[in-house]
DNA sequence: GCGACCCTTCGGCACCCGGCGAAGGATCTC
DNA sequence: GAGATCCTTCGCCGGGTGCCGAAGGGTCGC
């Protein structure tokens, strides 16, 4: 396949980005980086294609490994393989060039608003909401970045008071830093980033807005995180970067 | 240039991941994961590509911000542009999948295991050696891989006892894991790592074979393995598994 | 200045790949 | 069973892209 000369069974990162190289495979896993599945019908439509044009593109990602697949009934339900593969892809839309094209329609630009404001990426908070969170646990104490990024001991109290609870150990690292691609700053992934969120979405903190990744906090939450972080209404909105980091990107 | 519905000004996933999605720009990127920088002709020659075609690819990582190049009279020297680069790559290269030729001659063979046995990764080191050193590191609690990778008190001690120079504090992790393609466990990087293989250098512990990424261990650096880690050669060789860690892939 | 060397530009060629619609299983609803 | 819905297979088309070799410009050494 390959004439190249020193063929030395290496990794074949050619076939792995080549998945990603076409728009619509991308669009597609952007999509699916919200951590839930969608239909193959849907996927289509979010895509710009037509159904078949997208099975050709999900029957690659899955065989790539990129998507797992699940069958129910007439419906086909897909989603990102796990946890490596979101960070892969978050990764790589975090170095990505971003489209200059502003937004055009009205619902377009509001749509790509409310995806700044909060987000979920894969399983955890992304957009100003999660950078505002991660920043305030810097602030309190709760994370520490002088080396890579830790869970204090404070942190963990933190976590028990406010009724989250951390994820058994697997393999999963507890704590990563997740370059957010609209904040273009770290925010807080991994098992704990995981859990936080889930916490979020059960105790009415924050909720799904339509259909896609974007997520609103509620007046619930704004008092949560007023009581657990000391944060204000000002600084969710705002992103104030009082307590960032210099980048925890990847190298 | 893209008609999909909703461009709403995300991250171009596909331009990046298509500079990587062919074969011969993708040798040419693993070729420079050493660090060093490689004029036009030697990358042309490494992917087995004719110089006219080499300098389209280059243009063109050049371009898309992957690769920095400088040019001295008639050369034209390329490099990665920089950690974060290197590290995007790494983590493609570990998730991707392997070629399953295995090397036809017999200098490809010894080739490919002098690569596993010791490596450059970007500015630190991998392969059997580079975990052999991390495992060996974190059996001594010189680092702590509980939540994410963290150098303990003990780990500043000992880079002083070493003579290594801990790196100046810049946005750049200290300490950061790297998966290995050829281990498929992590190893040692960020700048520490880069601290500790700029070191072995200097130290002549370690010294390039041929002219590509591989390294190998000599005398004096088996000596001083075994006086700073208390690793033995066997140790060395065989990738001794005792003391790994779970993972610290991505998520 | 002359040749050697490194790199680049430019056609031309071949191939791959993504797009679609039409037709056809498969499954659920009624 | 009839009809709607979801997905897939297939053939076809068009454009993009990687490759080369030939020719040319820049730079170095003698």
């Amino acid at each position: 396949m390959n004439r190249h000369a020193e063929d030395t069974g290496g990794p074949d990162l050619a076939a792995l980005a080549g998945l990603l190289a076409d728009g619509t495979r991308a669009s597609i896993c952007l999509a699916l980086l919200d951590g839930r599945a969608w239909t193959a019908s849907e996927l289509a439509r979010m895509a710009g294609v037509a159904p078949s044009t997208a099975t050709e593109h999900l029957n690659l990602l899955v065989a790539g490994g990129l998507l797992t697949q699940e069958r129910q009934g007439r419906h086909r339900y897909l989603r990102l393989a796990g946890p490596d593969t979101a960070a892969l892809i978050e990764n790589l839309a975090a170095m990505a060039p971003h489209r200059t094209t502003p937004p055009r329609s009205l619902p377009a630009a509001s749509r790509r608003r409310a995806l700044e404001r909060g987000r979920t990426c894969y399983d955890h908070l992304a957009g100003t909401l999660g950078v505002a969170i991660t920043d305030a646990m810097t602030r309190r104490g709760l994370l520490d970045w002088t080396h890579g990024v830790v869970l204090t001991e404070r942190g963990t109290g933190w976590l028990r008071e406010a009724g989250i609870e951390p994820p058994p150990a697997t393999g999963r690292p507890l704590v990563r830093s997740c370059l957010d691609w609209t904040e273009r700053r770290p925010h807080l992934a991994g098992g704990i980033g995981a859990a936080v969120c889930r916490h979020a979405f059960d105790a009415g903190w924050i909720t799904r807005i339509g259909t896609g990744r974007a997520v609103a906090l509620t007046g619930t939450g704004e008092q949560a995180l007023h009581d657990h972080l000391g944060l204000t209404a000002g600084q969710i909105r705002s992103g104030d970067p009082a307590g960032s980091e210099l980048s925890a990107r990847s190298a």
